[in-house]
DNA sequence: GTCTATACGCTGATAGAC
DNA sequence: GTCTATCAGCGTATAGAC
């Protein structure tokens, strides 16, 4: 695969998934759809990923690897460089989460998908999730837990998961604060994660 | 109607609608399935609604102007009784939520419709939320800006869609923390929005 | 192993008879 | 208002070519 500059079928379907999802959303795009743009026949789809509900868990996968792997260096700074201090670890968890959600290349699915993940209850999509990604979370919480020593473990879950919530709903753009027409979508996104941490800076601290 | 004890052909599309929504998802229900249950036949959704979409609006209606009402009667209580307060206004957003989540009548399947609305980024029935339901986010604005005198409109609202995020989140069980197998379910509820009240009112007194 | 042609049982929607 | 009949499009499955 390194050794030529085509595309694999594989990698063309999953490029074209990606970018409809983002356009369309994920029951807005049919699967004749992403087969046309990928130049490949329909049943190509189930022959390599199996059925369209995989094929949306491997754009998922891509996405999820990516931003764990910025939020856990990025947690790493963070408890360098400002040691003891709350609000960098929450950068540290919120800032790559926002990037990734309005990256043009595919973030509008990304988000659909992480939100589904919970929604669905689906057992094995949760167990996925919690097996390759739970020590991500267990890293902050235990980073968060020493700048707040007076925290009970059980409030600190409880207001990991308002965190979650808030974030997800500031990473689908769910809510009434909608982008000025005139601001760029980059000091937008900053904005709302420089809102979220100082929220959830508080609200830990208190 | 209201003379007679059945249920119209509307109301029956609209109960079993709610439920298989609940149970599938929007796109996981078929109006073969919706009909079926309702015992009725499937032109018939689209005589009384016009499309599924649309159908899916009704559901949602029926259930937030519940809330809604609710929600503004709390605050107006809560701004009688506890004038110049900011938990009160809080709980007063929070607890009709929670009422509702309660409510035998599907209720549950309610919030779970919201949650899969939120993880589908279904973005007409986002837009009928913002335009139908508004101005009751805008009545709690104001009468939370009289409490925190020293925030910007713009600080208020983002914090009141992280509020709204986590709420959504918290309520549809969708986070970390799990009810533990012997506390009842109304219990767990209620903590969930005594953390939630808490956790708000330190972020909004920022 | 990869890929294609083809078809099956569904879907949401609509037109027109009653 | 409600029904039947019918439509194009959907996700999926499989047989078989290379």
């Amino acid at each position: 695969m390194a050794a030529t500059a085509h595309f694999s079928t594989k990698d063309r379907i999953l490029g074209a998934a990606e970018e409809l999802f983002a356009q369309f959303g994920f029951s807005g795009t049919s699967l004749r759809q992403v087969t046309s743009r990928a130049d490949v026949n329909i049943a190509a789809v189930n022959y390599h990923f199996g059925s369209k509900e995989n094929l949306v868990n491997e754009v998922f996968r891509r996405r999820m690897d990516e931003m764990s792997a910025h939020r856990l260096s990025a947690l790493k700074a963070a408890l360098e460089k400002h040691p003891g201090e709350l609000e960098p670890i929450l950068a540290a968890f919120v800032e790559p989460a926002l990037a990734i959600a309005q990256d043009r290349h595919g973030g509008a699915a990304f988000v659909r998908v992480v939100a589904r993940a919970y929604a669905e209850k689906n057992d094995s999509l949760r167990k996925f999730l919690s097996d390759h990604y739970g020590h991500v979370l267990r890293d902050f919480a235990k980073a968060i837990a020493a700048c707040v020593p007076g925290l009970s473990k059980e409030e600190l879950y409880w207001r990991l998961d308002f965190l979650a919530g808030a974030l997800t709903y500031a990473m689908a753009d769910f809510g009434l604060i909608k982008r000025p027409s005139g601001t760029a979508e980059k000091a937008h996104r900053e904005r709302a994660a420089r809102e979220l941490i100082r929220f959830a800076a508080a609200a830990f601290n208190s």
